[in-house]
DNA sequence: GTTTTTATTTAGAATTATTCTAAATCTTGA
DNA sequence: TCAAGATTTAGAATAATTCTAAATAAAAAC
């Protein structure tokens, strides 16, 4: 495991923020501590409750901002699909799914031989699997 | 493709369900065709408003439940890892997450050589993608 | 075939999650 | 220093989900 020190951590958030277009600033940085400190895939109001330790004034708004900067310059991931409202699919078939970052279609896809061997921890059960793919549609493709 | 007849089709889902415990009610009947309908990966909302029309009556919190009992059964695949708040995690490596159906909690997972060959349609621009397997941890499993 | 039990549905309230708004603050660069 | 733009803040607004208690329907037991 590669380690850095503080200096270049933060060299290396202004740089990912930088590359979209965002600025690091105190909250941003405050919030990338709380999600590296425990990964434990907080939701964004524990991020919020514990961000709030450190920075007391920090507000409900500024965490989300945070972390769709964050999502946005590859610095987090969202786990979930999308933030907002559940999608529903009747299709049981082995497939994936397609999730257009521009319009927010999401489109079902071919899973040719995916997940050929996913190796889950001793004594774990896995019953069933879901793949999304994010990045832009033809359509929302052409458009930029 | 195969199809089955409206009969075939009840006796489908009285079956699937009936494995869950949960039995086929003209609302869960009609939430289900409306997923069959258009497979645009509705939210629970828009499948409350389009079987409205053909059951005025229905209510919200029977949609929701509708909804579960077919993830539950098999029937329909919940596209977000799982309802309610939005998860993130800062670990931008290649892995997968595990659910736990059981206790809520994610893992991170190995994935050592998985989504070779997915096939977008033309023009598509994958960008990252996201990998959940759902099951049962250890002390889950341990329980049942 | 009633009665009892259990599951399901309903309307609407309550809660939770997310987004929006307008004002204040901070940064950057002319 | 000043202007422009980005970011943060508190709190309101909206959206998503869950809960509650009463009513209904179905299945099981008598």
């Amino acid at each position: 495991m590669k380690t850095r020190s503080h200096q270049q951590d933060e060299q290396h958030l202004t740089e990912q923020l930088g590359a979209t277009g965002l600025r690091l600033t105190p909250q941003r940085q405050q919030v990338y501590d709380v999600l590296l400190l425990r990964r434990d895939h907080p939701t964004a109001e524990e991020v919020f409750i514990r961000a709030k330790k450190a920075m007391p004034e920090i507000s409900h708004a500024t965490v989300y901002n945070c972390l769709d900067a964050l999502v946005k310059s590859g610095l987090a991931r969202q786990v979930n699909v999308e933030r907002g409202a559940t999608r529903f699919c009747p299709n049981m078939t082995e497939h994936g799914h397609f999730h257009c970052s521009g319009c927010g279609t999401i489109y079902d896809v071919d899973l040719p031989h995916a997940l050929p061997c996913v190796v889950v921890p001793r004594g774990f059960k896995p019953l069933r699997h879901e793949v999304t793919i994010h990045g832009f549609c033809a359509d929302c493709a052409k458009k930029k």
